[in-house]
DNA sequence: CCGATATGTTACCCATGGGTAAGAAAAAGT
DNA sequence: ACTTTTTCTTACCCATGGGTAACATATCGG
């Protein structure tokens, strides 16, 4: 709409300007179409991100990114992937190295702890699998058993090699990949926090424990989970209905 | 439709029978919407459930739920709360006991994680604040601050009378409190783990640690967070819009 | 029994937003 | 220059689902 043709003025690095030359290469356009449309799904959610924004904020229109993808959900699901592909990476790589398996616990949470403060990290744990179609989804489902599974592994080695005192992997593993899952929820760039001190105190803390001494006894005297009760909450009287919201 | 008026034959515990007497108490009405909402938001996704199925689960009709709500998102924001009200009572009745740093430390983490396994307990953690009214969501992160400061705060108290090692309480907080939320998201009520297994070996796993001995050193060589690069995937070639989804 | 009130139902409105059709405007081939 | 192919725009379709209006039926106080 407004016609001033000299200043380019575009989005911060979007391939597309905003009524100029379009040559860049197809693969770049859309990478960049992922990187809009993450930034957009993790500030205001999936569901709240038209379509129409993404295109917004890359200068072009809605039906411009039907030529990149199937439609909404198939960008999720590329972006999950991204995702995917750097925890891959940084296993493959971790695989290919040495150590017990304390170590290697050790290298996949740090590694993953840092990948949670990224876009693409996040999106890995922000987003409802729910929202893709039921063959991505699968294809989701393998790729979180696959990463569950090398937890799993290393933490069995380490406790087979004698680096990791015994206890099952598997509740272990939950344990520690929930704790690092959770970085990718309140993680904020403009926060005090660098990924860097986040990667290495959890590197420590998971592993390492909080306890001063290990091996004591616990008291399992815990207060009964309360079983919901009608709390006497404020909301019994009159009805509220009506009135503006 | 069905004319067959003996058989009352209502869903699993909702208040309105099919077509008949309905003169229970307001507050179980309320309630039990809530209960069949939180189910149905958990189940499927907020977004993805509609007013017609929360109603139509409760032999009722939409509108009817106006009668207790003032809309879709209310409905949410009470799950929600009722989620916040059990930690709450919790916290309550640990803070009324005694106990070192630590004791009352573990105390919450194993009533919370048994809290994680329930229905209000999960609603806690997994649905989206952002669909609430900027009101509600004010309340709601007024609530989680309250839940996060106890935990750093046992974890303080504990430092100061010993029976925890020196840590930074907030990210320790974090982790603690991570690996718990996510047993809301990865907990199946159908699973091998009953909610007490689980909250039993948080409780020691999450203080006492892993590694078989603690305090040694831990060479920091982790692989670089891994750059994004064009890894080469098999989306580069031609263009795939077009055909049948 | 008889209004008043609370509680439901049927029938509708309509904003939203994913997706498509048809054609203009660049790029690329020749 | 010209056609051909790719890319992008304008203009639309339409299913979905939250919310409302108007009317019906219990329930209850008298």
């Amino acid at each position: 709409m407004d016609s001033a043709p000299p200043a380019p003025s575009s989005s911060p690095s979007s391939p597309w300007l905003p009524f100029e030359s379009r040559r860049r290469a197809r693969d770049e356009k859309r990478e960049a179409v992922l990187r809009a449309a993450v930034q957009l799904f993790l500030e205001q959610g999936y569901h709240r991100v038209t379509l129409n924004e993404v295109a917004e904020r890359l200068n072009i229109t809605k039906p411009a990114l039907y030529n990149y993808f199937r439609g909404k959900d198939e960008i999720l699901f590329e972006c999950w992937s991204m995702g995917a592909e750097l925890v891959d990476s940084v296993i493959t790589e971790i695989n290919a190295g040495g150590g017990s398996g304390l170590a290697k616990l050790r290298k996949l949470v740090h590694a993953y702890a840092a990948l949670m403060a990224t876009d693409f990290g996040a999106s890995l744990v922000r987003f409802d699998l729910r929202d893709l179609t039921e063959r991505n989804a699968a294809v989701a489902r393998t790729a979180k058993k696959r990463i569950d599974a090398t937890f799993r592994r290393y933490i069995a080695a380490g406790t087979a090699d004698g680096s990791i005192r015994p206890c099952d992997p598997k509740l272990a593993a939950f344990a520690i990949a929930g704790a690092l899952n959770w970085i990718g929820h309140w993680y904020r760039r403009d926060g005090e926090l660098s990924p860097t001190e986040i990667a290495d105190e959890f590197t420590v803390r998971l592993t390492e424990g909080l306890a001063s001494e290990s091996r004591q006894q616990i008291t399992n005297k815990t207060p009964r989970a309360p079983q919901r009760r009608n709390s006497g909450r404020a909301t019994s009287g009159k009805k509220r209905t009506g009135g503006p919201r």
